[in-house]
DNA sequence: CCGTGAAAGTTGAATAGTGAATTAGTCAGG
DNA sequence: CCTGACTAATTCACTATTCAACTTTCACGG
């Protein structure tokens, strides 16, 4: 960071919070991981069948879709060529504005979603959600809101 | 997951601490990544520095060492021979068990973590700590704890 | 001792992710 | 219209990760 030498250490009870934190993000992503393997699909796949699915016509142009997954423009491309192969999602062209692309369900995708949603679903509350009680849920989110909010102000490219 | 077609969807509130979470924690790894970049560090580097530099004699089996950052042996094995190329560590065998190296802080190894961590604790601090309230920050902790726990029980190869 | 199974670690090929450069299209000002 | 700055998206070259196959060593039951 900009300043040098007179940031406090992390306490102990700092060092805990954050490592706890750090370890449950990269153990819960691993166990999805897991748990969608059976299906064919990553977890990134997913992101990407639940953003779409939820969208206007089943459909979202690169960009948004780069933006509301927070990927790199690059990446989501690479993405997308993949489930494009897989027969999950094709690429349209935009009327409105010709540089422009949208990613679109196929019905192969659709189907694929609701397939697997349930399972997902399953997945997060055996591993996430059923682990807390309700008022820390709720706590959490609050809690963490604001970080994300932070986040999202500072973030550059991607 | 075994279960197919009774598993309650998420509720409002659920999916929101959800995504909130999944936001916070993808953001906020990119940002450490980049505030570590001037450093010619990744995140991956950085752990395993932090691990070594703690640890007795600045040394730690393979083994141990991925089981400490929650990475596969292999990749791991590549990870280290990165950083055995960058002068950060190296590699030594283990005399009492013949199969066995230990992963090494060199004094160049050691040198970088004393001059990045404050760095990387401030951006930790930045982006992360000091945007919860004390209690809040415990009360985080104290939720994830057994989040962890159970992912931990769980997992199975990596 | 010997053999068999498991553990420590590495390797290599295939897949995924990154960041800079590139292509193509838009749009405002003159 | 035309030019210059900007945006959408892809491509290219590289680095990182995964997964399975492999080597060496250990441990232990017969």
């Amino acid at each position: 960071m900009t300043t040098d030498s007179d940031t406090p250490w992390l306490t102990d009870q700092e060092q805990r919070a954050w490592r706890t934190h750090l370890d449950v993000s990269r153990l819960l992503m691993h166990q999805l991981e897991r748990d969608l393997q059976p299906f064919g699909l990553t977890n990134n796949d997913y992101e990407i069948l639940v953003n779409l699915s939820e969208a206007e016509d089943r459909r979202l142009r690169m960009s948004d879709l780069a933006t509301s997954t927070l990927q790199s423009k690059s990446r989501l491309s690479h993405q997308i060529t993949r489930m494009e192969n897989a027969g999950l999602v094709r690429r349209e062209s935009c009327e409105s504005d010709r540089r422009g692309l949208y990613a679109v369900l196929t019905d192969e995708g659709w189907d694929t979603m609701r397939r697997v949603a349930p399972h997902h679903v399953a997945s997060v509350r055996k591993h996430f959600i059923d682990l807390f009680a309700p008022e820390s849920l709720d706590a959490l989110r609050a809690s963490l809101a604001p970080v994300a909010e932070h986040l999202r102000e500072h973030r550059g490219s991607l």
